[in-house]
DNA sequence: TTTGACAGGTTTACCGGTAACGTAGTGGCA
DNA sequence: TGCCACTACGTTACCGGTAAACCTGTCAAA
């Protein structure tokens, strides 16, 4: 009884007299009418409550769907967390609605969900990371979709790229490490699924030490999700291998917490014996007695940006197609 | 050029010799088709790559939106990736796609929030918190819309509501407190914005202490984002005030941290001098040397709890309106 | 033989907007 | 006076599905 009621622009137009073509212009607020008219039109909308049918106007017009997909590897990460608020923050002041998903770092869970979303016929979508399946890729050409691949940068995206590289923060954690004086490397990760950029970073790492002529010395995987617990049990495990490393380069500020923690159960001091690197910037590491050495992400600002070329390219505007964000290393108390 | 050549249920009737109906039948997985039929269409449709536009579908059918709208305060809390996740899994599992949106806390934020949602004719959506503006009673009710409140339970939800009460939280750990043999409490808290859920913890806290005759001595109410720095210098002004407290509850886990990390600094001795109590069961609490006394909430349940109770009503099954999910006090050794 | 049920379809109307195009009136200017 | 431009609308077609009603041939029971 109520469905019946609903106001549409028809109900709009016959209550003022006007087509239903001269109540689409007004709302949308266009021109080709008088004040006279839009001052009607405007009143009977807001007596009978009217809310557009965007279901209607997307469908109609295929170009006016505001629409945007977002798929990240975990909701429960803090970092996407962050990268999430930055898209959602930007895509909501622009008038855009944001949808998301989670693949467990999965190109096929990530295809799925694409698959759903595009059945939507969405203005745009963000991916996360550079691999994905060879349906996905046809799915957004066919689609002509506009898509952005963030967070794990690459030189020729789909179409168009923010993020930074993994792999040049694990050179660059390597030189600092090197420069503070450290010889003996080791390396602690976790292998959760497909997650290739915790790997990215782990190359880049053993890269920059090699050059230097102190190699890697031993790295230890787990297979686990990359948590407090993984971190302290791959130290154990890895230093019962190699009691002589004199750092430690963790997939992440989580694990190297876990890490910093089973430092403290055996009185290994830091950074006097052992020096403990994490990475990510996790706003929790800040609770610890002593600052974490790790490379700090700039999410939120990943998430905006991304939003932003998404929309500039939407509204034809130009801008680049790739856009790196610098992250930033803190020395920290650590190291 | 591609966007004509798009396949659809009439470039597949055309292609196979059938009817757009049957092919529609056929896709949607119904009955009143040959078998012969059913692997000529899906051969085809295959073929042709088609995506199904469920633009069209929600449009024409007014029933077959799968959209679900989830408005939580913050994006980068913990504890509300948490109940995404929940949201997002259970949804997803169940052929329904999720669009987020954030208010700080806001009713007005979210009114502004639910008005676009609403124009993509959701099948549903789930709100955070029992307050809404009357706008967004009244939006809901007119476009007759299933709608979950979730996290602070009320007994008389718009709709239904899955949750527990902040007010409850409180008095638990007033009384847990009491017979700890705590006798002079002290609470820190943020006044977030409209944060209402953290004052029915502290009412609910405050209660029980008077109840037991020993009533709160004094709190201090930050006006700030409830974070790490925020709940030590929380701690650090309260005591200023009142040297003599033995515990001290915070708002949240995060500030609780904050007050542990001001009692290292001062040597106050943790539990012995002065008790720290949290609330939410953050993660990283996990981290600390010595466990963090909270209450534990179970965020992901939540969330799935809500999502499936929404679904069900959109099917037609019988459910409760008001789902109690139990919150759990974590002894921990702060206290 | 008639009737009816059923399988396996087809036809038509409709959802609520928007694009594209048509048109009446009005005013200015050569 | 005729022509043109311009304003302020109205009309029509269409987007891609789905619901509902409507066919048509076959087979079994009455």
């Amino acid at each position: 009884m109520e469905r019946k009621s609903r106001s549409n622009l028809e109900e709009i137009a016959r209550a003022t007299g006007v087509s239903k073509m001269t109540v689409s212009r007004v709302l949308r607020g266009g021109s080709g009418f008088s004040d006279d008219t839009r001052q009607k039109v405007m009143r009977e909308a807001d007596r009978q409550g009217y809310v557009p049918n965007r279901l209607a106007a997307a469908f109609g017009s295929d170009q006016a769907s505001t629409l945007v997909g977002i798929c990240v590897p975990r909701l429960t990460s803090g970092l996407f967390g962050h990268v999430l608020d930055g898209v959602d923050r930007a895509l909501s002041r622009l008038g855009y609605q944001t949808m998301i998903g989670s693949n467990n770092h999965s190109v096929d869970e990530e295809e799925a969900w694409l698959r759903q979303v595009v059945s939507w016929r969405p203005a745009g979508v963000i991916l996360s990371g550079r691999h994905h399946t060879v349906g996905t890729v046809d799915l957004l050409r066919n689609a002509a979709l506009p898509v952005v691949e963030i967070w794990d940068l690459t030189t020729s995206p789909i179409d168009m790229a923010v993020g930074f590289s993994h792999y040049d923060c694990g050179v660059e954690i390597g030189q600092f490490l090197i420069r503070k004086g450290r010889r003996r490397a080791g390396f602690v990760g976790a292998l959760s699924r497909s997650d290739v950029m915790g790997k990215a970073r782990l190359d880049g790492f053993a890269q920059a030490l090699a050059a230097a002529g102190h190699p890697l010395i031993d790295k230890e995987m787990l297979i686990d999700s990359p948590g407090f617990y993984a971190g302290l049990y791959g130290l154990e495990t890895l230093l019962a291998r190699q009691p002589n490393l004199d750092v430690v380069y963790f997939h992440n500020d989580e694990m190297a917490i876990g890490g910093l923690a089973f430092c403290q159960s055996r009185g290994i001091s830091v950074p006097e014996q052992l020096g403990i690197v994490g990475w990510g910037g996790m706003e929790a590491a800040s609770v610890l007695p002593r600052r974490l050495t790790t490379t700090v992400v700039p999410t939120t600002a990943i998430g905006r940006a991304a939003a932003e070329a998404l929309v500039a390219r939407l509204k034809g505007e130009p801008g680049e197609d790739v856009i790196v964000v610098p992250t930033r290393l803190v020395p920290g108390e650590t190291v």
